[in-house]
RNA sequence: GGGCAAGUGGCGGAAUUGGUAUACGCGCUAGUCUUAGGAACUAGUACCGAAAGGUUUAAGAGUUCGAGUCUCUUCUUGCCCA
């Protein structure tokens, strides 16, 4: 058996793609299509989850190319953000230096697998060409009102002196400095993201070619609900009291209020001990929704009392609940414990009134031991007895715009993007601090506002506000002292507009080029993991509408037209006895004796196969296992077995699977070239051909549909019907033609060894463009086809037969099977169902 | 607690519109070749059964000539939200 060399192989095609690389450019100006996978954070060196992430990609643009469109594949880096922050600090260094020797090495890496990208067009999100364009766009945005100045509270590490986003904060507490995180009033920058909710919710409709799934986890987050205000009267106080609720139609079962900590109904208690003491305890609660619903529901008692707005003579306490966050709704809700576990808990503890008002639709008025909240009938409510959950919301929302007391009010969850960051390793804001107070943009002349480069990361805070001049500067119009912004844009913002910039990547002066940006937007495919599924994708979406907001020229809203999430790529987890985390490579299969530690021998414990990380210590290196098995035997692994939206399981079986499959390629194309010419037979050959048409035809239907596992399946398949043809009387030139066409089958999946193989049968290097292999209509018709015989539905035989033939022919042939005769002797048959090339069905007595 | 998705051999998984369940790959078994095999090739491999044959798509029901696929109930797992 021969064997190709891998390794010579990939570095072959691999300098010639980087060379030539007009092969991926096509000059088809009206077909063009923009494949798109998420960039990588360049933290050292890829991992599997790219290579899986950009395989997938590869195929697809590699297809499209294939298929006369004019494919943009782009690739580059999101390259702010803590880790280089943290590195730099740990090995006292400069961020910049950090990122950029690991952008080096991951495009090394990326390269090793042959992707068909286009690194002319590479850009990085730290770059002064790239971030200049985003202050322009942020300073764009500020003037059209979407970048708003709030102050909101945040996670606040007192120790490092820093805001931490939710996800740093762990059982409440700093990830870094282990100190209790506290919540703490800021003022920060926001996207106006919620001016879009609406927008948002509803197009997403309109995204035919994203998962459902996907939407449906926006559509959750942007959390639209129908509600309404209620005014309350308070006694000895002449203000109303406004609250917001989704359950207006259990307002009789109402029998508190509950306010935020925040709200200014508050400011009269400022001066109590008691309340200042229970607002800190409020303060130590992290800002999540999930922390808050947590924690004990806590209240202060501020011996107010409202007027139930429909009960005469009802007066129900007020108190001050950390459940309630001021930014929902208006920061203040009524209580119905019978109806909201929130609420239900809180009654219990301060001992209040638990009045029912909903019964369920079929059971009775019992005694309320949690909170129900499904619906029912309305109960002990006047005028809203007998009615549903939903009849009763629309009746007494009406009667409270009757009276007067309220309005009917949409609200949504989704919240202003706050994108203030107080690090130094980001995009610094372009905006200035007047003495009078005024906060303005800098000019867009002065673009950029450049990162300093001496810069002390190891002290406390944040390294922009402490650097010694960085911040000092003067207004361009009147030239007075100012101070510069020393908060940096969340990475998130970096993200949002990357695939715009990939259009005209070069581009000196303006963000993007309008002509590049309205050829190539949308992106057509854009693939990448399912943990963006929300606020990457939101945002840029967002992005996407400012940006048209801005220009009214431009058309586009939505960036993705596709979507794809691929899955994880997982291994199994091993542990000594210890219970320590240890690598794959430590571990070896000991044939029928389980796995053992390979260098003390020791008992290996195996554990679920969970997805590929640090700190469980299941990783392995796709460049290590690229030089073992190349770079078609890692791609053609990560392709087959598994649905590229599920995770799938990395195992040694598997990729030497894909590197034998690699070789008997290799052999077949060689065993191909020797064959000598022998007698042709015709109907062989035509069999053959139709054969090998399904084939194709199935193979590209699977593709645009994503099933590449199934693709792969049948390539395997393919190859099997070229094997076997070797040994029938099919023509050399029929067996040569069909071999050229299926290594361009391959191509997408397995680009070097196809371009070898093809480079051999050509008898020349192969340059060039490739087409993707027609199919020959001709041979698509089957003249044999196979019909099911069955008896009460039970198979009992097959009939090969010729296409569209009559039922009472394949009767007649039906009933000489043997064991259709046998079945069917001393039956009535009642009656048959014949279905046309596909089956014909007795029922017999 | 709510929403969504999914349950098919020893494993990963196939199955256009309801029409041959278990394709393809791994693993396993036997054999051939070889100094050797973690190479290659050949054959077998859902389950029960010696065979004839029967039974199987989480469990149970329903619709249908016919259900992995459609409907309902239950169970389990995963994801998102709380």
């Amino acid at each position: 058996m021969d064997r190709v060399n891998i390794k010579e192989i990939d570095k072959k095609w691999q300098n010639f793609w980087l060379k030539k690389k007009n092969i991926f450019k096509n000059t088809n100006k009206k077909k063009k299509f923009y494949c798109l996978e998420m960039f990588p954070y360049p933290s050292g060196n890829i991992h599997m989850g790219h290579v899986r992430n950009y395989t997938i990609g590869d195929v697809i643009a590699r297809y499209k190319m294939m298929n006369g469109f004019n494919v943009l594949h782009p690739m580059g880096w999101d390259s702010f953000g803590m880790p280089a922050e943290n590195a730099a600090r740990e090995n006292n260094l400069n961020p910049r230096d950090w990122t950029k020797k690991n952008i080096a090495t991951m495009k090394q890496q990326l390269q090793l697998l042959g992707l068909s990208i286009d690194w002319d067009l590479e850009i990085s999100t730290c770059d002064e060409e790239y971030y200049k364009h985003q202050q322009e766009l942020f300073i764009d945005f500020f003037k059209k009102g979407l970048v708003i100045r709030k102050e909101t509270y945040v996670n606040w590490d007192p120790v490092d002196k820093t805001v931490l986003a939710n996800e740093q904060v762990i059982n409440g507490r700093g990830w870094r400095s282990n100190a209790i995180v506290e919540r703490k009033k800021l003022s920060q920058w926001f996207f106006n993201i919620s001016k879009f909710s609406n927008e948002l919710l509803n197009d997403l409709e309109n995204l035919t070619e994203w998962p459902e799934k996907v939407k449906l986890m926006q559509k959750n987050w942007i959390g639209k609900s129908l509600g309404c205000e209620i005014d309350f009267k308070i006694s000895k106080k002449k203000k109303n009291l406004k609250v917001f609720t989704t359950r207006p139609d259990t307002i009789f079962g109402a029998t508190f209020l509950a306010i935020s900590t925040d709200h200014p109904f508050c400011k009269d208690f400022e001066n109590q001990p008691k309340f200042l003491e229970f607002k800190k305890k409020c303060s130590q609660v992290g800002t999540t929704e999930e922390a808050i619903a947590n924690a004990e529901k806590i209240g202060f008692d501020t011996n107010f009392k409202a007027q139930h707005p429909f009960i005469k003579d009802k007066k129900i306490p007020i108190y001050v609940a950390n459940f309630i966050l001021m930014d929902y709704g208006t920061g203040a809700v009524f209580g119905c414990p019978a109806h909201d576990q929130r609420d239900f808990d809180f009654a219990k503890k301060y001992n209040l009134e638990i009045l029912q008002v909903v019964k369920p639709i079929d059971g009775s008025e019992e005694k309320i031991t949690k909170a129900y909240t499904d619906d029912g009938y309305l109960i002990n409510s006047e005028f809203l007895n007998k009615l549903t959950v939903s009849e009763a919301k629309d009746k007494v929302i009406k009667e409270i715009q009757k009276r007067k007391i309220g309005k009917k009010k949409i609200s949504f969850r989704l919240k202003d993007w706050g994108i203030s960051r107080q690090r130094y390793w980001g995009c610094p804001i372009p905006m200035i601090y007047l003495k009078n107070g005024k906060v303005i943009p800098v000019d867009k002349s002065e673009l950029p506002i450049k990162l300093p480069k001496d810069i002390d990361l190891k002290s406390k805070g944040n390294p922009l506000e402490n650097h010694p001049t960085w911040k000092k500067t003067k207004c361009k119009k009147t030239g007075e002292n100012a101070l510069r912004e020393t908060d940096t844009l969340d990475t998130f913002v970096d993200s949002s507009w990357y695939f715009i910039r990939f259009c005209s990547p070069k581009l000196k002066d303006k963000p993007f080029d309008k002509k590049a940006f309205s050829y190539w937007m949308p992106v057509d495919q854009y693939i990448g993991g399912v943990e963006h599924a929300i606020l990457h994708l939101l945002y840029s979406r967002f992005f996407m509408r400012a940006i048209k907001l801005n220009d009214n020229k431009i058309k586009i809203k939505e960036p993705f037209k596709g979507l794809f999430t691929q899955g994880m790529v997982c291994h199994e987890t091993y542990k000594n006895e210890k219970g320590h985390w240890l690598s794959p490579e430590k571990v070896e299969k000991i044939r029928d004796d389980g796995y053992r530690n390979k260098t003390d021998n020791s008992k290996v414990i195996i554990g679920p196969s969970e997805a590929m990380s640090k700190s469980k210590k299941n990783i392995i290196d796709p460049e290590s296992m690229i030089k073992i098995y190349g770079a078609d035997a890692v791609r053609w692994f990560m392709l087959s077995d598994s649905p590229p939206d599920r995770d799938i399981q990395w195992s040694n079986e598997g990729v030497s699977a894909s590197y034998k499959f690699v070789q008997r390629i290799w052999n077949l194309n060689l065993k191909i070239l020797e064959k000598k010419d022998e007698t042709v037979s015709a109907p062989e050959e035509k069999k053959f051909l139709i054969k090998f048409n399904k084939y194709l035809s199935k193979i590209s239907n699977l593709i645009e549909k994503f099933h590449l596992n199934v693709a792969v399946a049948n390539i395997y398949e393919i190859t099997h019907l070229l094997e076997e043809s070797l040994l029938k009387n099919i023509g050399k030139k029929c067996l040569l033609n069909t071999q050229s066409k299926i290594m361009k089958i391959i191509m997408p999946f397995m680009p070097h060894l196809s371009c070898e193989c093809l480079s051999k049968l050509e008898g020349k290097d192969f340059y060039g463009k490739i087409e993707w292999p027609k199919v020959n209509k001709s041979f698509l018709t089957d003249e044999e086809i196979i019909i099911v015989i069955q008896i009460n539905g039970k198979k009992r035989g097959l009939i090969s037969t010729k296409k569209d033939v009559s039922e009472k022919e394949v009767l007649a042939e039906a009933k000489k099977i043997e064991n259709v005769e046998k079945n069917l002797k001393d039956k009535k048959i009642l009656k048959n169902i014949f279905v046309k090339n596909k089956i014909i069905n007795f029922i017999t007595a």
